[in-house]
DNA sequence: CCGTATTTGTTCGTATGTATT
DNA sequence: CAATACATACGAACAAATACG
């Protein structure tokens, strides 16, 4: 007959939260008497205690024996979430990361909420691990720079979990194909095409390119690499194109290199690296062989890093905004779990910066 | 008469905890039903309903109306510790620190432990502000590499209060010298009288330092230049010593360094530097007056960083741990954890890494 | 300091509803 | 359908802490 549905004691909860919501209770004033409840009600003591009991669980209510009970919304209720932001980036001491890294601990640390950090060291396997080790606490969001992201993703699964647990996540530099998330990248394409643009103005033609292929940055800066190729109407054959995956990075580049610059006459006048990290190693390669840049090779960067200035010869490279994007990411993330706001897409121009290790050809 | 002081429903929620501890109950196992266990307790079944409601909520039981009561115990109970570590250092992005973070967070990962990461920016009141945020939750331990180590320590209170709290912690490169606590630190003094020693070997006389004043790593390494000389039977005047402050690194040793050169024929015939950072800076200083490295003037740094072998003359240096530090560190403090073990401390011996920026004199 | 009233904490008993097997 | 299990609800009693006169 009576609606049977929904308890008592749940029914009665509710109507003390919304009690909470109206602003009817204050911090550390004094709830009625469990059993003035239970007459206000028309429920039993018992059944107002069942309720009491969840609600200081939950933390609304502290209740002293002898005293009475008393509300308690203020601290609790944000201190309920976590506060806590999770960061997976695929390395933590090379090369850029450690600046993406800061540029998100100074914003986080200034708003209140603790970072941590999980590398992935380019392992799809240590990604999983890092992603349920975030998520075995509560965690407020998450920025997730991908591992090999040019290759599908097998943790698809653990990234729908987050979306169905409404924990906001971003990524950075490249996003999976397969995932409808807001991304903090650079346009690597634009950034080839203007590294070959500037060297063909330079008087170059004759242009080798090294990229990685198993994350979408070397991909996307192929890309530009070959379009603006096309664009000046050069044909670019196979043998100018070097891609090598994370694996390979350390020994393959090198030895292709050496060979190419050991066709003499018709050896390429410059090379494109796929980051400043490369275009140093392939600068001892040129070294090696006798030669010297920029004189003899030119060499093109990516990503402006230390090694772009701490090099003999500076590195002509193209900007990466390092811990700005860091910074950035880690300001929309609390926007969206403060404000649930949407994501939002973001796109850094890179800038050439033109060095010493570009020389005019003619 | 009867032992009144703990509750039955406590009394009864302790022996199933046991159960657990034993072994009794194992994953998805079926409990007693709350009537069989009110018998078996000459308990009444409310009060049994009560301890199972407290062991639902601490997730140890889950109960499932019409079927029983079942176990759970496992993630849980590993869950219920906090299982999350924290470091605190100067800085994030710049030179040695990635490594050692790096190092640190694959051990920790490895273990099942998370990291949280804060910096201070060589800032106190910034350390402050780590602490807090990083103990507003539980925390296992705490990895704290000093701020400003040399003066004095004005958030000793926070961590008299970890040690009350029972959270175990550790210092990296330096500790506070109020506080007992131990440390995984580099012999800085022995760097110092390393380096001297080698320069005296090669024949250098006129060696300048460049310390930093305001961590102990720097007074220490300035120590043991000291000593060496001495035991040299050395005379060292004080303009042959530069200090500075962290506020002052840009620009004064720089300054300093050009003042020295400009001495013509009795200019330092050697430099040793505080680290490595300093020492490419004070190269391109040494460039500035038109002399050459190692030619003119010989430089040694401290660290070995990636700095060392980026620059144009590769660095002479002195080693540090680096990742091994930041994993020994992270296995020791996980050791403190989970076997209760006292901190030890651990010094490394740094080696002399003989590079291209140290000629020999006569 | 004592006694009393009030309030929450603990325990038992009983009854009914509802889901599962 | 019946048996069994947990879920909800009420009533009663006593214990322990607190407040107050």
């Amino acid at each position: 007959m009576t609606n049977r549905q929904i308890p008592k004691y749940m029914k009665l909860k509710k109507e003390l939260l919304s009690w909470f919501e109206a602003g009817k209770l204050q911090y550390g004033e004094q709830v009625p008497s469990e059993n003035e409840i239970a007459e206000q009600f028309g429920v039993s003591r018992q059944t107002v205690r069942q309720t009491f009991g969840e609600l200081e669980k939950e933390g609304w209510l502290e209740r002293i024996q002898g005293k009475g009970t008393f509300a308690r919304n203020p601290e609790r209720r944000e201190g309920e979430q976590a506060k806590t932001i999770g960061i997976i980036t695929t390395y933590i001491s090379d090369y850029i990361f450690p600046h993406i890294v800061r540029g998100a601990e100074a914003e986080l640390r200034s708003k209140g909420y603790r970072l941590l950090l999980s590398s992935t060291d380019n392992n799809k396997d240590k990604e999983m691990e890092s992603l349920q080790l975030m998520t075995s606490e509560p965690l407020s969001g998450l920025i997730i720079e991908p591992t090999k992201s040019a290759e599908g993703n097998p943790n698809l699964a653990y990234f729908l979990e987050l979306q169905e647990k409404g924990i906001p996540f971003l990524m950075i530099n490249e996003k999976y194909r397969e995932l409808e998330c807001a991304c903090l990248k650079v346009d690597d394409e634009a950034g080839g095409y203007k590294a070959v643009q500037y060297l063909l103005e330079q008087g170059h033609t004759r242009i080798a390119g090294f990229f990685k292929r198993d994350d979408l940055q070397g991909v996307n800066r192929l890309k530009g690499f070959l379009a603006a190729h096309k664009a000046a109407g050069i044909n670019v054959s196979p043998k100018q194109v070097v891609t090598y995956t994370t694996e390979e990075k350390n020994d393959l580049p090198y030895r292709k290199a050496l060979q190419l610059l050991e066709e003499g006459e018709k050896r390429p006048t410059a090379f494109v690296c796929y980051n400043d990290e490369l275009a140093v190693q392939l600068m001892e390669a040129v070294a090696a062989t006798g030669l010297q840049v920029p004189e003899d090779v030119s060499v093109i960067g990516f990503d402006d890093s230390s090694l772009a200035i701490a090099s003999g010869t500076k590195l002509t490279t193209l900007t990466h905004p390092k811990t700005v994007m860091g910074q950035a990411a880690a300001s929309q993330l609390i926007a969206m779990i403060e404000q649930g706001r949407m994501a939002q897409e973001t796109i850094y121009e890179p800038e050439l910066v033109v060095r010493d290790s570009v020389a005019k050809r003619n």
